[in-house]
DNA sequence: TATTGTTATACTCTATAACTATA
DNA sequence: TATAGTTATAGAGTATAACAATA
């Protein structure tokens, strides 16, 4: 027999789940709507906030998927115009991911409804003095050093 | 010009969303030593909690997924004996979706080890006073009203 | 030898629409 | 007519392993 999760715990757990389930399911389809699935719109995000671009296996890593399912998205998203490979000075072998204008472009078009959407279902529903504990706690569990 | 998040609420919403993600990681992973995808599992333990089973559509809103998806999960279920297919007394067009005790076992067995994880990697994160809080909040994210 | 990235491959999962049968 | 469920189909996405080129 196994110590099992009180009331609370398991409270915790199954609305940490539903209310992650929920708030990815609505911005993913609220992000179908721009054309983009959940990973482009995180790997357009992210080469958004770095100009040089990034490594594939870096951002491979930043977005938790493989090299060659990267590579795929890659495809997809070069093919729109929303992202250009460019050679790596330093190194021969390595290419990086730089987003496009249309790809920034983009981003800057899906963020205000992205933005409106996050406020509506997930920051209006937690009171102004819970945001913080809610954001510690979270933190803690996000935190690189769990496993 | 869009109202922006400030910074604890776009704190919140990454928060939210790095460590939902890691939980729901780390769980498939663990789920897939036992054979098990996240929603073979969830399959598995809704029904667990009713004996006399669930109809697929029933049980297809419960899961969000599609009839046709159902249709396809459970057959992967049956054909390893964790599910069972019985005909509803009361609606000849029904098929109401029962757990073996195969099935059974399977949840049990996984249960304790899933339990752990979900402790370490969540539960044991959280401060103990602020669990409460945390579900409140989280709870209010996952109301059935929302959106 | 190790690493970067692509390719080829195979597989899992999903939604959709058409369909059958019963309500 | 409407609903329960299955089937057929097509598509998206993923990981894996083999590979080529460079470090």
């Amino acid at each position: 027999m196994v110590d099992l999760l009180n009331a609370t715990e398991l409270g915790v757990y199954f609305a940490l789940r539903r209310a992650g389930d929920l708030v990815q399911r609505v911005v993913a389809e609220q992000l179908r709507g721009h054309g983009l699935s959940e990973v482009q719109f995180t790997v357009l995000a992210q080469l958004s906030a770095v100009p040089q671009g990034l490594g594939m296996s870096e951002l491979a890593a930043a977005v938790v998927i493989s090299k060659g399912g990267l590579t795929y998205q890659a495809k997809q998203l070069e093919a729109r115009g929303l992202v250009e490979r460019v050679p790596d000075p330093d190194d021969e072998r390595a290419a990086r991911l730089v987003v496009t204008d249309a790809g920034r472009d983009l981003v800057d078009a899906a963020l205000p409804a992205h933005v409106e959407l996050v406020r509506a279902v997930l920051i209006d529903r937690v009171g102004q003095q819970d945001l913080e504990i809610l954001r510690a706690s979270l933190d803690r569990v996000a935190a690189p050093s769990n496993p």
